[in-house]
DNA sequence: GCGCACCCTACTCCCACACATACCT
DNA sequence: TAAGGTATGTGTGGGAGTAGGGTGC
């Protein structure tokens, strides 16, 4: 699987498109991916060189070849002096100068570039992290992905994060296995076995139990965010009921049915990245893990688009990853005010849904209500959206 | 501990009408 | 088979109503 393009079905695929869960050559990317606004802005990034069927999120420059996390952490046993550098997802129809800007390694053999791509110059679109989901309008914004997500933009340290991230592991692990396991004890688990007695079929991801996943309180916004992070992983069961997270439900018909790593359901790869990269073994020396792609509408209804949680997204202060110790750590007022502000995000999200028929939102949005409900047109309304004026 | 009132949150329903889809000629 | 006409269903937003949980007395 990913081998050929699924559209010409002669080239090499050299992209994965998680929105169209199709794997491209180049060309064909930019075919089918200028074909409209909404095509573009689906979110793509390199296939792994080496097991040709997840998507890449490195790329080792030694090697010279692009790595999915499971084929890096296997290449590189954990330990290596390779340079790795981060791959991101990008959208719209790049050139090859724009890829080759995210793409460095992309100089070193411009063949597969397709230099006929220049007309979508200025079109490309790469997610900024520590912006969180930004909204492009009109697919012309070029941003370029330079943060990190793990492990640069946090305040905590490399190794603080790798064992909060490690003890996350270890409580999911703790959930399904009721054995508890230290950051530590996850880092050595985590060699080559790791992803095999990682199995997700054992861990029951419905939402109500992100106390056992994430071992957190119940009443503490420590609880309240670790909640609002699996719910953004998963696009938001609530608003959003698209993407990975419903991909999921319809592909296995239970939410609890994922196969973490090497799965073929790459349409939900990024859910699972987003739940099992945060391994203590995979933060060793990658300076950043990428988790890009809100672009376009990239409301907090498109996360499942990259699988990142808003939160870490826009590098908020999430003390649920950062360790128990938190109390300590938070002075109280930021701490109120972070509660404050999940509150207001939660609400937002809340409400928000996904328009499908953007010319019928147009003509609600103008239409003359009584009581909210919509009034024929001549008839004597009380609230005029236009002029928000009433007619007696 | 139980019942009640109150508050808050989340959800559903309603409306008109343009548009999408299915069906028929 | 393609094209045109008709019928039916869908989706859109704001406000009202309702259900249910939490809290205090």
């Amino acid at each position: 699987m990913g081998y050929q393009c699924d559209h010409c079905g002669e080239a090499r695929s050299m992209v994965y498109c998680r929105s169209d869960a199709a794997y491209l050559c180049l060309s064909c990317d930019r075919v089918v991916h200028s074909a409209n606004a909404l095509s573009k802005r689906h979110s793509r990034t390199l296939v792994c060189d080496k097991c040709n069927s997840q998507p890449a999120v490195v790329r080792c420059v030694e090697e010279k070849v692009s790595l999915c996390q499971n084929c890096d952490w296997v290449s590189h046993n954990g330990s290596t002096t390779h340079s790795i550098q981060t791959l991101n997802c990008y959208s719209g129809c790049p050139s090859a100068v724009e890829l080759s800007s995210i793409w460095s390694f992309m100089t070193e053999s411009p063949s597969v570039i397709d230099s006929t791509c220049e007309q979508g110059m200025g079109s490309m679109s790469i997610a900024d992290n520590s912006q969180g989901p930004s909204r492009s309008n009109d697919d012309k914004n070029l941003v370029v992905n330079e943060s990190n997500l793990w492990m640069g933009s946090s305040s905590v340290g490399g190794d603080d994060r790798q064992q909060n991230v490690g003890q996350q592991i270890g409580q999911l692990n703790s959930s399904t296995s009721k054995t508890s396991h230290s950051g530590k004890k996850d880092a050595e688990a985590c060699d080559d076995g790791f992803y095999a007695d990682f199995n997700m079929d054992e861990v029951d991801l419905g939402i109500e139990n992100y106390e056992e996943l994430f071992g957190v309180g119940h009443n503490d916004p420590e609880h309240l965010f670790a909640k609002d992070g699996i719910d953004s992983l998963f696009g938001g069961a609530e608003s959003n009921r698209h993407g990975a997270y419903a991909a999921k439900e319809s592909s296995t018909g239970h939410a609890n049915q994922v196969q973490p790593a090497c799965s073929n359901a790459a349409s939900a790869d990024s859910l699972i990245s987003c739940k099992t990269e945060p391994n203590p073994c995979y933060a060793r020396q990658h300076s950043n893990i990428s988790f890009s792609s809100l672009t376009g509408e990239s409301s907090a209804g498109e996360y499942q688009d990259c699988g990142a949680s808003s939160m870490l997204l826009m590098g908020e202060p999430p003390w649920c990853i950062q360790g128990g110790s938190d109390q300590t750590t938070t002075p109280i007022g930021s701490r109120s005010d972070a509660v404050l502000r999940y509150r207001e995000k939660k609400k937002m999200r809340k409400f928000e849904k996904r328009v499908r028929y953007a010319t019928r939102k147009a003509r609600a949005d103008v239409r003359k209500r009584v009581k909210g409900r919509f009034v024929k047109a001549g008839d004597a309304y009380d609230y005029d959206p236009m002029s928000q004026t009433r007619s007696y």
